[in-house]
DNA sequence: GCGTGATTACTCGGATACAAGATGTCCGAGTTTGAGCGG
DNA sequence: CCGCTCAAACTCGGACATCTTGTATCCGAGTAATCACGC
């Protein structure tokens, strides 16, 4: 139970790319500032593409960008196009409905305060106040 | 990133054993309620033992039942027990100290939301109010 | 100069390799209960 | 009836097998900008 090291280098490249919302960044750029290869970069970048938190273009001076209309993206949609949306939490009791499973009730309850803590962190503004400290 | 199949039948066997806080249950019986083989089950049981939630007896008869000394264990010591008390989250930037990064903070500080919920959802109580519907 | 094709610098996506952790099984060892047996 | 022994029921723990998932690499394909060349 951790959260992957794919969500860790997806929430530094969007705070990257935050800072700068209207370049094109290289793949090779962003993956050499958190000492990653850029072809495993790239496949995780591309789950955010679809995912329609950024934009890439392909060809020279290709790169990611982050999309004009999305100024409010949030920790949790970063983390949620990377580990899936699905609960942490599954009732596995034989027989059982896990709609019914009461345990089950509590672990969902106890994860959305976490996604809600999550959800009113805007990378956008992450970014702006503390760009100083963004390497 | 999701809850171990382990954390599940742990979070089971504790409120059977709630419901029952005198008795001594064979580790066959509980198996057998979650569908699951009494030696792994047996394999997860003696993590709680080390944690101190529960205690065990050996020989004829013998069995786990819950420790007297603990009324008031929470959801979140089981969770812990089995899936270890580190952080969900550890920033991975190279040549940086994860205390420094303010992501990890953010992420430490959702998480902390989380198990605040569940240390606040304690076995016994839950076992009482809910005896009828846990099988 | 001006199109046109080649080159270059990229991203994209599939296939593959590797490692680690979760899941589960097997078995030998130790422990307690209880039954059987002999005095 | 008492005490001893032995078998049965049980947990404990390590070793092992398997499966899934995360992590990462490689390479061929597609694409866009730029450069070179010929007209």
């Amino acid at each position: 139970m951790k959260y992957s090291k794919a969500t860790n280098y997806a929430l530094h490249t969007m705070m990257f790319l935050a800072t700068a919302p209207d370049k094109q960044i290289g793949v090779q750029q962003l993956a050499d500032k958190q000492g990653v290869s850029p072809t495993y970069l790239s496949k995780i970048l591309t789950k955010l593409v679809k995912s329609g938190l950024i934009e890439s273009s392909s060809g020279a001076n290709g790169g990611y960008r982050m999309k004009r209309s999305n100024e409010d993206v949030s920790f949790l949609d970063v983390i949620h196009a990377i580990e899936g949306t699905a609960s942490l939490f599954n009732c596995s009791l034989h027989g059982n409905q896990s709609s019914e499973c009461l345990i089950q009730k509590e672990m969902v309850e106890a994860e959305r305060k976490m996604e809600e803590h999550l959800r009113n962190q805007k990378i956008q503004a992450f970014a702006a106040s503390h760009a100083a400290h963004i390497k």
